[in-house]
RNA sequence: GGCCUCAUGGUCAAGCGGUUAAGACGUCGCCCUCUCACGGCGAAAACCGGGGUUCGAGUCCCCGUGGGGCUACCA
């Protein structure tokens, strides 16, 4: 069997989008499973759009997500070059070739002849006006030195169809498709055309790209006929959505993978979530590692219907991935941020760091989970009440100075034996150990919801912090 | 406008002629518990509409409605 190839084959315009992400990664799942080869093209023919670092940035978001290609600009490989713009020598020679099988023709039509086959919305198909152009005249153009494009001859009567692997029978007249222009008059081919020379060129067997391509997919197996070329598989992905009209877009202003991950969203979160994005695996386990999705993935699983991008199972995701780390995982990934918060550097960072494990499903959440450490001052006394805890101002007042004394004297200022010795406390007092906690916990923070009880909010603050803030707190109750 | 295409809970989705229509996120409730979170348990929540075909339709066909795409010397 023929070694399956596929390729991702962005144009660099300066951001990688998430439905860009999920199209490189579905082929090159789909290549890791078939053991085949995933190739990374460039397809840069457009030099008004021309972006600086946009090349770098396919790069890098292809290396940070682990989407790793065997063939490439940057790599090489057998069959380069794989940026666009180095083949044009190969495009006009290919463009000439299927001029003279009658698959194309050269048409010297100005801007102005092109327009007036225009109507007032801008619709208006191209006439073959130039296909009518005998040899000799066109040879004279030629010689003159008249600007040209290459414009693809479609038939004009009859009908294209082919089989998408997920859309079914794709059936096109061509009546309904223009003669487009393969050779731009720079000399440069459209994408159109570029990308039928170099798949063939490069031999890919499976063309894995967006939907927007399903009812052209004809006009491009015209020219593979013409050429006497064998056509690839065809596989068209359902795009991804902002919302149910609008689909995600740097135009949006939407995040792309960078930005995700500059949000501290799990990197391997990211690749699993939108793995999940219209394709659904054969089992109900959805948190998989990028080896898992290698093995898992079958093209059987893509979806047709477009999917809307929800960044609520986003955050989930990442948050299982984040309590999956081991403490020194964690560290290294969320350290970028915990230095963010005014927090840092003033208490235990192994502590806190345990403490926003199980509290943080992306890690720009960090400093404001923290921060409320260094913002502590004024206590509103209606925190004290709690129905629940059966604890108000008037408890706390009885409970904050006998726990001053506790803690003062306790021997070793840790989690386990403040706990004991609160709990011993309320028991002394006959009361409630909620009673004493929360009012500890309050005393001690100043807020509602902490990241911890009041005995690992007290180990936190340590001995001093712990009393000096019982003493205030007391303060501010009498 | 023409052509292509899609349509199951709020979201992602399973289903591929006969099911109490999975599962996940989110939401809500309960439990655990020194608050919050984690974790555990549970609940509410869906087949776009109309015609067919069939003993039987979410599943097949047609029409409608709604969404997306293409219709560039952009990809």
């Amino acid at each position: 069997m023929k070694e399956v190839r596929t390729r991702f084959a962005p144009s660099p315009t300066g951001y990688m989008h998430i439905g860009n992400l999920r199209t490189a990664l579905y082929g090159y799942l789909y290549a890791k499973k078939e053991g085949g080869k995933f190739i990374l093209r460039l397809e840069d023919t457009d030099s008004k759009r021309y972006v600086a670092g946009a090349v770098q940035i396919i790069y890098d978001t292809l290396k940070d997500a682990g989407i790793r290609y065997d063939e490439g600009p940057d790599i090489g490989g057998d069959y380069g070059p794989y940026i666009q713009s180095e083949r044009a020598a190969i495009y006009k020679e290919y463009a000439e070739k299927l001029v003279e099988l009658g698959g194309a023709y050269y048409c010297f039509c100005d801007k102005e002849r092109i327009d007036s086959l225009k109507d007032e919305n801008g619709v208006g198909r191209y006439d073959k006006h130039c296909l009518r152009l005998s040899k000799e005249e066109i040879a004279e153009k030629l010689a003159a030195g008249v600007p040209y494009v290459i414009r693809q001859n479609v038939p004009e009567e009859g009908s294209g169809s082919y089989e998408d692997l997920v859309y079914g029978t794709v059936t096109v007249d061509f009546k309904d498709i223009e003669d487009g222009i393969l050779l731009k008059s720079d000399g440069m081919p459209t994408y159109n055309f570029a990308n039928v020379v170099d798949d063939h060129l490069m031999g890919i067997t499976h063309v894995i790209r967006g939907s927007e391509y399903l009812s052209s997919t004809p006009k491009y197996n015209l020219m593979y006929d013409a050429f006497g070329w064998e056509r690839p598989t065809y596989i068209h992905l359902p795009p991804i959505m902002k919302n149910a009209h609008e689909k995600l877009s740097k135009r949006n202003g939407d995040a792309s993978y960078q930005d995700l991950v500059d949000k501290g969203y799990i990197k391997e979160a990211i690749i699993n979530y939108i793995a999940l994005l219209g394709w659904s695996p054969k089992s109900n386990q959805e948190k998989m590692s990028l080896r898992e999705l290698e093995e898992n993935f079958s093209l059987s699983g893509i979806n047709k219907s477009p999917s809307i991008f929800d960044e609520p199972k986003l955050r989930w995701l990442s948050g299982e991935y984040i309590r999956a780390m081991s403490a020194e995982e964690f560290k290294a990934v969320a350290l970028p941020f915990l230095q963010r918060s005014k927090a840092y550097g003033k208490y235990d960072e192994a502590k806190l760091l345990k403490m926003l494990q199980s509290r943080v499903d992306v890690l720009e959440d960090i400093p404001s989970k923290i921060d409320f450490l260094e913002e502590y001052g004024d206590i509103d006394s209606a925190l004290y009440f709690n129905k629940k805890m059966k604890s108000d101002a008037e408890i706390a007042k009885a409970v904050l100075p006998a726990a001053a004394e506790v803690l003062k004297n306790l021997e070793k200022f840790e989690n386990a034996e403040l706990y004991a010795a609160l709990v011993a406390l309320a028991q002394e007092k006959g009361m409630k150990n909620g009673q004493v906690l929360w009012c500890v916990r309050i005393a001690l923070t100043g807020r509602e919801n902490t990241p911890g009880g009041a005995s690992e909010m007290a180990e936190l603050l340590g001995r001093e912090r712990s009393l000096e803030r019982l003493a205030h707190a007391m303060e501010l109750l009498a």
